[in-house]
DNA sequence: GAGTTTGAAACT
DNA sequence: CAGTTTCAAACTC
């Protein structure tokens, strides 16, 4: 959910429209959290609050062109944007729009317009001060700078506008200081802004170019905690409250991951408290990503579950380290943090989670179905993911392994079961436990366990060789019991086999690889032929069914009806009745059955042509 | 499809 | 580390 309308973004300048998107988490409950988001400020906007915000996370993304500014909340990451130019032409579009989207709110001139854009039942509040090729400000109520004052920004060539975005109970509110009465607010939506106002606000830093600044809380203050991404334009911050802060550690401790903890969130003072509940317990993780040796503060949680850690992003993006740990690899908990494990699952098995509708990340555990065996895939054998997965797994036919061991090949290849054939199958997030323990068990037998079989050799010999190599005795290693053969590949200088044939100059590899070549030959031409003809077969489907009256382009052949046909079967009958009784010899009758067949088909050619004919002159 | 062969993995 | 057993895939009939 944008805090930016899509209406009133379809309407911002391009240049503000390649910024890096931010990822939404998807939550399986229906947002019930309030955001605060704040963005683009140049002079922070004096608040007061007795409550710091608790457990309120905020990012920013910088970009080269503009700061976008993000929340997290139960809806996932919303996306601010701003500062943007309006050119005159655009502000003209937002003139021109408003006008036409006029709601029953009161509206003023167009140099200091108010507006309400609604949509998707959203209410969004517009102020636009100034003419074309001024500033555009979209301000909360409470912000008394005045046109003028954005302007202070940075030296652009062109007016900076700036607005300002309160985003309360999933709806956003783009409310303008001038001219906008209290009235136009409801009471709860009044009493929800006057809370968020009352937001004091933290130690901030300015960041982004000197064109483009944001300012964001700095942590020198203990509500506020910044998170700092190596290699990550992803800006992170986090504002807890002190005893949270207190409980995730020290600066320096290393970390696993970040983790916010869901707690409802109550900001504001006097009578009007807001329940906010940040990330309920029930909904979706959040990785905040945050290098091992950062410095930042350690994550913590108090749930005492086992937790899928789901990157919105690709592992790799998020944190490097991740990557390179085992499937199924089970994260420590940050000191402090009580029992909790994270398993590491890859994106794409959240992906197909949530493709298949599984994803169930309830504070009672997965509730995957299981007949349905989701697979994963970590790199394997040089090959990503995407590419692991652009290729079709054998199924596994495992019958006593359990599929935690290695003689599993979904298993070897970090990868839950899908669609095998295997029985008692613990390859699964049913049995997650088990799994862990049996990679675990794995890992401790052989730490490469997971790494792929094949990789580079050394300077000078094959690419790609065996990291073991093969043992085979009576193979040859020309069979696909041998690793080396079956990677296509072949034996190098630590493989331990006997007699063995697969090496370069070997005269019963190359004829297995003539003989393996012209099979191939055979079955792409196969194929080929196949496609051709289902090709053609299809094609002929596809025609539409030939209507007698439609004429025009109506080959012969639709001329040849069952009655034609029975004619036609009459008249060889007869033909070959009349040789059998002339006693013709059979070479005879076989050519005077075929002769009429040949008198039939050309009869049934002329009569399609005068139809056709016929049917042009009398124009049907 | 059943039975056999094979070699990696697991175990001792 | 070597020998043995287990296992599932590859192969044969």
């Amino acid at each position: 959910m944008d805090v930016v309308s899509p209406e009133l973004n379809s309407l911002l300048p391009d240049e503000i429209m390649d910024t890096e998107a931010i990822e939404v988490v998807p939550h399986s409950q229906p947002v019930s959290a309030m955001v605060q988001s704040e963005a683009s400020v140049d002079t922070p906007v004096p608040m007061e609050t007795d409550t710091p915000a608790e457990n309120l996370k905020v990012s920013t993304t910088k970009t080269t062109d503009s700061v976008t500014a993000t929340t997290v909340s139960t809806s996932g990451l919303q996306k601010l944007q701003a500062p943007f130019t309006i050119s005159p032409a655009n502000h003209q579009i937002i003139l021109n729009k408003v006008a036409s989207s006029q709601a029953t709110e009161a509206t003023k001139p167009a140099e200091t317009l108010q507006q309400v854009i609604k949509q998707d039942g959203q209410k969004l509040l517009v102020t636009t001060i100034g003419k074309p090729g001024q500033p555009i400000v979209l301000q909360l109520p409470h912000m008394t700078s005045k046109p003028g004052a954005s302007q202070t920004s940075g030296d652009l060539k062109s007016p900076v506008p700036h607005f300002k975005v309160l985003t309360i109970g999933g709806r956003s509110e783009l409310k303008p200081v001038v001219g906008s009465p209290a009235n136009q607010l409801t009471t709860v939506q009044a009493q929800q802004l006057k809370a968020v106002q009352n937001i004091k606000p933290v130690p901030s830093v300015t960041v982004g170019s000197s064109q483009f600044k944001t300012i964001i809380p700095l942590a020198t203050q203990p509500t506020v905690q910044q998170i700092q991404v190596p290699g990550s334009r992803f800006h992170y911050v986090r504002l807890v409250t002190a005893t949270t802060a207190s409980s995730t550690g020290q600066p320096s401790a290393p970390s696993t991951s970040s983790i916010q903890t869901a707690k409802p969130v109550v900001v504001g003072t006097g009578p009007v408290r807001m329940s906010v509940p940040i990330v309920p317990a029930q909904t979706v993780k959040q990785v905040a990503p945050k290098p091992l040796t950062s410095s930042a503060q350690v994550l913590t949680t108090t749930q005492t579950q086992q937790r899928l850690i789901m990157p919105a992003t690709p592992l790799q993006q998020i944190q490097p380290n991740f990557t390179n740990l085992p499937p199924g690899t089970v994260l420590a908990p940050a000191p402090g943090s009580g029992n909790v494990g994270y398993a590491v699952v890859p994106a794409q098995y959240v992906t197909q989670l949530q493709q298949s509708q599984f994803v169930t990340l309830s504070s009672s555990g997965f509730t995957t179905s299981s007949s349905v065996q989701t697979q994963a895939r970590l790199p394997l054998n040089g090959l990503t993911p995407a590419e692991s997965t652009s290729r079709q797994r054998k199924p596994c036919n495992c019958t006593k392994s359990q599929c935690l061991k290695l003689y599993c090949d979904c298993f070897a290849n970090g990868e839950f079961c899908n669609n095998c054939n295997c029985n008692n199958c613990f390859n699964n997030l049913e049995h997650e436990t088990e799994r862990l323990k049996a990679i675990k068990t794995c890992l401790d037998r052989n730490p490469e366990a997971f790494k792929p079989k094949i990789g580079k050799g050394k300077e000078g010999e094959s690419e790609r060789r065996h990291s073991k190599g093969c043992n085979c005795k009576r193979s040859g290693c020309l069979k696909n019991y041998c690793e080396c053969y079956e990677a296509k590949i072949m034996c190098s200088s630590i493989c331990k086999c006997i007699g063995c044939k697969n090496f370069e100059e070997s005269p019963e590899r190359k004829t297995l690889m003539h003989l393996a070549d012209a099979a191939e030959v055979r079955v792409q031409q196969q194929t080929a032929a196949k496609t051709k003809l289902s090709s053609q077969i299809s094609d002929l489907l596809m025609r539409p069914t030939p209507v007698i009256s439609s004429g025009g382009g109506r080959m012969p052949y639709t001329f040849v009806t069952k009655e034609v046909l029975e004619a036609t079967c009459e008249c060889l009958l007869e033909q070959a009745k009349k040789a059998e009784q002339t006693h013709q010899p059979q070479a005879e009758v076989e050519r005077l059955i075929l002769e009429e067949f040949g008198h039939c088909l050309m009869s049934i050619i002329s009569s399609a042509g005068k139809a056709k004919a016929d049917c042009a002159s009398i124009n049907c």
